[in-house]
DNA sequence: GCAATACTTTGACATCCATCGAACCTATCC
DNA sequence: GGATAGGTTCGATGGATGTCAAAGTATTGC
């Protein structure tokens, strides 16, 4: 049975704290990834290229998801994330595209 | 003669750098104050509302600053500060609006 | 049951960050 | 020049944060 990790409800999303959650590289990183598969995507995979250490993919992924950005369930062992595009639509229409659109070129100058 | 105090680059805007310059609920709320006003605006003013000493503003247009979201100019003894509305949508179409829009109520819940 | 796999939690550590008081700087005005 | 006003910089401090190694928790497969 795939379990739900705990996550806010869409009306407790916080603006700041959902920006804190993404103003780090690494977790930019993820919801890119994330967001060009565009749908449900396992753990492990999404974080194939990010070179840190498990303990310190893990931490990412629940700053993600207790910010409201994902959600996780446990299928197995392993886990799968999906991005909440409907809450975070609904509360903050336009923000996550405006956000993880730009080419990658963009966001890291020099890049 | 306004002397226009140091900033990056368009090109140079880093989007982490950004993200964490918008997360903290100080910043953000200077940046809707200036974005509700649309136009250059006295930084006292803009701070008034605002609950932290002196050098704590200070501390925070500077952040602001430096992350290429505003321009300030050096008016005699006062400030003016202008949110860079088309660099940064040049950079990142939409998200100044889809971050400042977003009503008070709905970005700090249940406030 | 046992071993291996996949991820998390705990604890520690270094670094960053928001905040403030005190001192400083630069205009304005008398 | 002296006083005042608006801002900044400096130094210190408490708290948050990113990172990792080691230990812990489930799940799969033999």
């Amino acid at each position: 049975m795939p379990r739900q990790l705990p996550q806010p409800s869409r009306d407790s999303i916080n603006l700041v704290t959902l920006l804190g959650a993404l103003a780090d590289p690494v977790r930019l990183t993820l919801m890119r990834e994330m967001y060009a598969r565009g749908g449900p995507a396992d753990c492990a995979e999404v974080a194939g290229g990010v070179e840190v250490t498990p303990p310190t993919v893990s931490h990412h992924y629940r700053v993600l998801r207790e910010a409201g950005l994902t959600t996780t369930t446990v299928e197995g062992r392993r886990r799968v994330v999906t991005i909440r595009h409907d809450d975070l639509e609904a509360r903050f229409p336009g923000l996550l595209a405006a956000i993880l659109t730009p080419k990658l070129a963009e966001w890291v100058p020099s890049g």
